[in-house]
DNA sequence: GAAGAATTTAGATAGACACCAAATCCGGAG
DNA sequence: CTCCGGATTTGGTGTCTATCTAAATTCTTC
């Protein structure tokens, strides 16, 4: 445990940071640029400031890949969306509205409280985007979900 | 109806402009600084730009009053707090944490998604940090909690 | 009317995010 | 193996929000 604290990186580059997990392996600065619309050089600095943050490996010219730390990371991200979007979908949202207005505040909530409605929702497996997945004692695991 | 988004105002703005609603009438530029423990000249910045918005009428040297449109803006800033809170306050937080970690998230929720947590709680009455006060037809109300 | 407190103005800093233009690098065509 | 063009990075800027300090201004009270 090293303590995540879910406030660790801006919101854009928690974004990035997701998209490039869900890429998987190699991912090129053009890639990321072209899905969130934005110029290349924007990516690049970015990128520049996670890499340095430790979360990504960028080898200039040839793109990113995460380091393990940015995988835990990026598991967190994932797992916070989709528990974010799963407290909306109990609130009347639309499966896919859930997804769509979880992006737009999941940057707010830290780990410590996405625990803590992950737990009051008895860990759930399922999200309405997705799986959700408890690693280890990612929430204070009462023990219950692992075996 | 004028169209109230919720992101009208940046989070900074909005608490100065809560926190001028909960004191009602004139507020000094000194007392918000001293409650938000930020420079006097801080505080004349934001103001003027609140002012510049509308919200609030400022007079040099004699402080700021809200403006009818800020006092509705106001009241959503409110009614907003206390729906994020009850909704953790259902998700497992005690109601005074629930009222401590809504102050760290009601930014980003919108008056739509508001109004949606709002309906799908049954517009209550009551939140963890006070009264929820559902003005005319604050969040499509379906007609239920009015009379 | 002047001292002293409150407030505002002006000028700086800092972080996040974005862009453009120019320089640089890389890989494939020839 | 060289060179071109596309991909990428660099460097320079701009915007926005939020802060601060120091200096100027205004108000209030004696």
């Amino acid at each position: 445990m090293q303590g995540i604290t879910g406030q660790e990186l801006s919101s854009k580059k928690a974004e990035y940071l997701k998209y490039i997990h869900m890429q998987g392996d190699v991912v090129k600065t053009t890639e990321i640029a072209a899905h969130f619309s934005v110029a290349p050089s924007t990516v690049t600095k970015a990128l520049t400031e996670i890499a340095r943050a430790g979360y990504i490996e960028h080898t200039p010219y040839h793109g990113v890949r995460l380091t393990s730390r940015g995988t835990e990371y990026a598991r967190f991200l994932v797992r916070r969306h989709r528990i974010v979007a799963l407290v909306l979908s109990r609130h009347g949202l639309e499966p896919e509205e859930a997804c769509r207005e979880a992006k737009k505040i999941e940057q707010c909530f830290s780990k410590d409280l996405t625990d803590r409605m992950c737990t009051s929702l008895g860990h759930p497996m399922m999200s309405v985007c997705g799986e959700i997945e408890h690693d280890h004692r990612c929430c204070g695991s009462p023990g219950g979900y692992r075996g």
